[in-house]
RNA sequence: ACCGUUACUUGAA
């Protein structure tokens, strides 16, 4: 859970009781820092665990060097891992776990062909390839090469006798769900019970956003009830997505309607639940409504976040409500969120709109001194404005100011 | 006993 602090203090403790911890608890210790991302620490519970007698063993290096392909440091992970790869008298299990970590690491970095080394060492030295090592080769090939080339390695597993798991189809689904390959995706979802793999969470996730994404939020609630029928109780995530579908399409209707189901079936609304409805309610222009929402969501318990704020503020800079958008703004800002991208061009289009230029740029010159990452959208609203009023020595200057960013 | 694989919702233009 994160708790790294307690941690160490427990093996402190293990350690003056005389209560040696062994390889597995470091090991364990170890990979709590690299779920934090802590690798500094992480090194530096290593080091102490081989100053304390015991030695890191393959699953140590394991961990570690997967930490490190998750950073993106994959030449630090192969040098670390290396040495253990060589070693072919022992047992191979370890390896192929240690050569799997790799192989995916390249896969995720664009390294096709050296993730495809891996694979070919794996083949050549004759290691038993387990279902994990396809599935990782599976989603690479996804990922870089198209479905093509996946489905022929998809084949070649089925043919040596492997039997795929709930990994290997959810990347399947995956796939073919970014691809808008939907009636397919569903046709696996149908299917993969019947060669003894019950779809999961995961899988349902998938094909539901898929839908909703391409429009079929009829469908997608399909979904959902036969969840709720083989009593597998959706996620809020799920429930949000529908909920977001519909929003969408503007069925506000059939929004609320599952909103309601969700709380009958005892899942209350999160903070995306209360963002959805305020996305509808900002897109319609009904800010008092919007206002009305926020209180609401206080009210039972769920505070608004940075997003929220951020689209009350664009609801009332759009009603030409300037003054009460600042007021939401000094609010946002004493509870603890830092304004953003958003929060600034919002305000900035509010100017821009109230026709208040000065103020307008003040934020502008304000935000470019900030840590912030400026896009291009506040210049367009400059110059789109710049332009309407006939400013056009001003809206040049802009655009040369632009050019500069870009050198 | 400890290590590797799939998915992850909301905001400006």
């Amino acid at each position: 859970v994160g708790r790294m602090e307690k941690a160490d203090c427990l093996i402190r403790e293990m350690l003056e009781v005389g209560c040696s911890p062994n390889s597995a608890t470091y090991n364990t210790f170890i990979k709590g820092y690299c779920l934090n991302n802590d690798m500094e620490n992480a090194l530096r519970a290593f080091y102490f665990m081989a100053n304390h007698g015991i030695r890191p063993n393959r699953i140590t290096y394991n961990i570690i060097a997967h930490a490190l392909c998750k950073k993106g440091l994959l030449r630090d992970a192969k040098r670390l891992l290396i040495g253990t790869l060589d070693e072919e008298c022992s047992p191979c299990s370890s390896n192929i776990i240690a050569s799997t970590i790799l192989m995916d690491g390249c896969f995720k970095n664009g390294k096709v062909s050296e993730a495809f080394g891996f694979w070919w060492e794996m083949i050549r030295r004759e290691l038993e390839v387990d279902n994990v090592a396809y599935n990782v080769l599976l989603h690479g090939l996804f990922l870089n090469h198209g479905s093509k080339l996946a489905f022929v390695f998809f084949c070649k597993m089925l043919k040596s006798g492997m039997l795929p798991d709930v990994f290997t189809y959810n990347t399947i689904i995956s796939h073919l769900c970014k691809r808008g390959e939907l009636d397919e995706a569903c046709r696996i979802l149908a299917n993969m019970s019947s060669m003894g793999v019950s779809p999961d969470h995961v899988s349902y996730k998938m094909i539901i956003q898929g839908l909703c994404m391409y429009g079929n939020v009829f469908r997608a609630k399909g979904l959902l009830d036969f969840m709720l029928e083989v009593s597998m109780q959706p996620q809020p995530l799920i429930w949000n997505v529908i909920i977001d579908g519909f929003g969408r399409c503007k069925d506000l209707e059939s929004a609320s309607y599952i909103t309601e189901q969700m709380l009958a079936v005892g899942v209350s609304p999160n903070i995306y639940t209360y963002n959805v409805f305020m996305c509808i309610l900002v897109k319609s222009g009904s800010f008092r409504r919007a206002l009305f929402l926020k209180e609401e969501m206080q009210r039972s318990g769920v505070s608004p976040d940075q997003v929220t704020y951020n689209m009350l503020i664009g609801v009332t800079c759009n009603a030409g409500l300037t003054k009460v958008a600042l007021k939401i703004h000094e609010e946002m800002v004493n509870r603890g969120y830092d304004p953003d991208v958003l929060t600034y061009t919002e305000l900035i289009k509010g100017y821009c709109w109230a026709g208040q230029l000065i103020e307008a740029e003040e934020l502008f010159v304000e935000m470019c001194r900030s840590e912030i990452q400026v896009d291009h959208v506040p210049f367009q609203i400059f110059l789109k404005k710049y332009c309407s009023v006939d400013e056009h020595k001003r809206a040049f200057a802009l655009y040369e100011t632009l050019l500069e960013c870009y050198v």
